[in-house]
RNA sequence: GGCGGCAUAGCCAAGUGGUAAGGCAGAGCUCUGCAAAAGCUCCAUUCCCCAGUUCGAAUCUGGGUGCCGCCUCCA
């Protein structure tokens, strides 16, 4: 098929640079996953719904993707939580990668081909560790392992760092068993009460940083296309990343650095150990999944988002006439008075639905842009609905067309709206099809005082009636409406 | 102290050299038995401030001001 070429901003030459996978077809992914110590927050969701989009966007345009995504459930976090609980360290970080699994599953993201944990790969990063100590890139001193900054000239070359000026203005006390204040720690010496793995450094675990080295080179290679990660991960985590990547294996490492903005509460970076966050559990439980998705892909994913109480319900009201406009595309397609011919008018508005995918897709192309792409859905609504409101005769590869673009785009890649629900056997919508049948034909018979005091009732029950030209519609009430009643 | 980013209408937000997308809110109108939905029109002579480059700048350069992130665990 034909590809439209993609643009991506790397963090590694702060430009946008054209995209070109490493091999023909196949993408490799990598990203940062999380340290599953506290709860999953609207900050975490940012990063995989951006990832979910840039994934099924390669697909549209006919790529293979292969996404990596990392757990690190070895840290000095879940130890000391793990500690406050008395219960095994694995343990707690179990229950909140299970927390994490659910909480994208609920936000439809699609889940990686693979989930690696730092506690199954102890081996590999141990085989890193001694790679590097082969190569003079790293030293052991008392059973730690440090990786030497100075052996790495290109160390900064992510974050613009200059070596001699990283440790000025630094607030924590530098180890002193260390040769120079900026190495950092590859395999940490047990202390008692540590969960720890044998090395030939004696037991320990691995310090953190190394098994993202460790784990990307076995399931992606030494070299692959994007690494992705939250904008306060480029200094010091993939710094260090790439200098242990790169020293050990002498190849560069990923092709394309891609980090998404921080997400904001109260003007401040929302996080566990700020303990400033919202939980996505909570949000999903209170908003539709399509909304919140909606609301993180209505900005640049590069920008800072801003998230308060009530924001999703200010989103809502433009979010809906993107559901409505496809909710009314859909019944129409359904509608008998829709015909199948297709006149010069049409012609033309199909032209334009044309120009609008056109546009979609050269958002998303130019450095995954959904906020432009989103704007562009809009565009499409409008004219769609414009359409449909016409008293001309509406056409019915017209609506399809349409439809098409909003499948495509609207529900597959962006995932912001919502799919048309299947009632399934209920029996809701036999019965309002019923009442609405009854209700026409008093509305026929200008009983309109009957007529309306159905509609009144049903409003109370939540269900709002539309009386169309192509007839009378109904739908469940709010945000928070459900598939099935 | 070092590194990086941002500043566009009442609010959210796209736009990185060619004369300001889109959404919300607001005003008016059309359609409709009524209601709702939808549509149409209007709503930034201007992009934090100052100087410069250019035929041309929100976009590039220099200098301010303000805010944010990283340099400590972080998506």
């Amino acid at each position: 098929m034909e590809r439209t070429t993609i643009r991506v901003y790397n963090t590694m030459t702060r430009q946008k640079e054209e995209f070109v996978p490493r091999n023909d077809n196949r993408v490799g992914i990598y990203v940062c996953g999380v340290t599953p110590y506290s709860h999953t927050h609207l900050g975490h969701a940012r990063p995989n719904v951006i990832w979910d989009v840039i994934k099924k966007f390669l697909r549209s345009q006919g790529y293979e993707t292969f996404h990596v995504q990392n757990f690190t459930d070895v840290d000095d976090k879940i130890i000391a939580r793990a500690n406050e609980e008395g219960i095994p360290a694995l343990e707690l970080s179990r229950r909140f990668i299970q927390e994490y699994l659910d909480s994208m599953d609920a936000l439809g993201v699609e889940r990686a081909d693979l989930y690696p944990k730092v506690s199954e790969h102890i081996s590999d990063i141990i085989a890193m560790v001694e790679q590097l100590i082969a190569n003079g890139h790293a030293y052991e001193v008392d059973g730690n392992v440090f990786f030497s900054v100075s052996s790495f000239p290109e160390y900064g070359k992510l974050s613009n760092q200059k070596r001699d000026e990283l440790l000025e203005g630094t607030r924590f006390e530098v180890d002193p068993s260390k040769r120079d204040a900026a190495d950092f720690a590859l395999w940490k010496k047990a202390k008692p009460g540590e969960p720890a793995w044998d090395s030939p450094w004696g037991p320990g675990r691995p310090g953190w940083h190394i098994e993202c080295s460790a784990m990307s080179h076995k399931y992606l290679g030494c070299e692959f296309d994007f690494h992705g990660g939250g904008s306060d991960l480029v200094f010091p985590h993939h710094e260090n990343e790439i200098a242990q990547s790169e020293a050990a294996t002498g190849e560069t490492s990923a092709r394309y650095w891609v980090h998404n903005g921080m997400l904001n509460l109260q003007d401040t970076k929302m996080s566990k150990s700020l303990g400033n966050f919202v939980t996505v559990q909570d949000l999903t439980k209170r908003y539709p999944k399509e909304l919140i998705r909606f609301y993180l892909l209505s900005t640049h994913y590069r920008s800072e988002l801003e998230y308060y109480e009530g924001k999703l319900d200010e989103m809502a009201r433009g979010w809906n006439r993107l559901n409505e406009a496809v909710v009314n595309l859909q019944s129409l397609i359904g509608a008998p008075s829709v015909t199948c011919e297709v006149s010069a008018e049409d012609e033309k508005v199909l032209g334009r639905i044309n120009e609008i995918e056109e546009s979609i897709v050269e958002a998303l192309a130019d450095d995954f842009n959904t906020a432009q792409a989103i704007g562009h859905l809009f565009d499409l609504t409008r004219e769609i609905n414009s359409y449909s409101s016409g008293s001309e005769k509406i056409s019915r590869p017209v609506l399809e067309r349409a439809m098409t673009v909003f499948q495509e785009y609207g529900i597959n890649v962006l995932g912001i709206v919502r799919e048309r629900e299947v009632q399934g056997e209920s029996l809701v919508e036999p019965l309002l099809d019923l009442i609405l049948e009854v209700r026409q034909e008093l509305r026929m018979k200008k009983e309109f005082s009957l007529a309306d005091k159905l509609r009144d009732r049903l409003g109370e029950l939540g269900i709002v009636v539309e009386d169309t030209p192509h007839g009378a519609r109904w739908k469940l009430e709010g945000v928070n409406r459900d598939a099935h009643i």
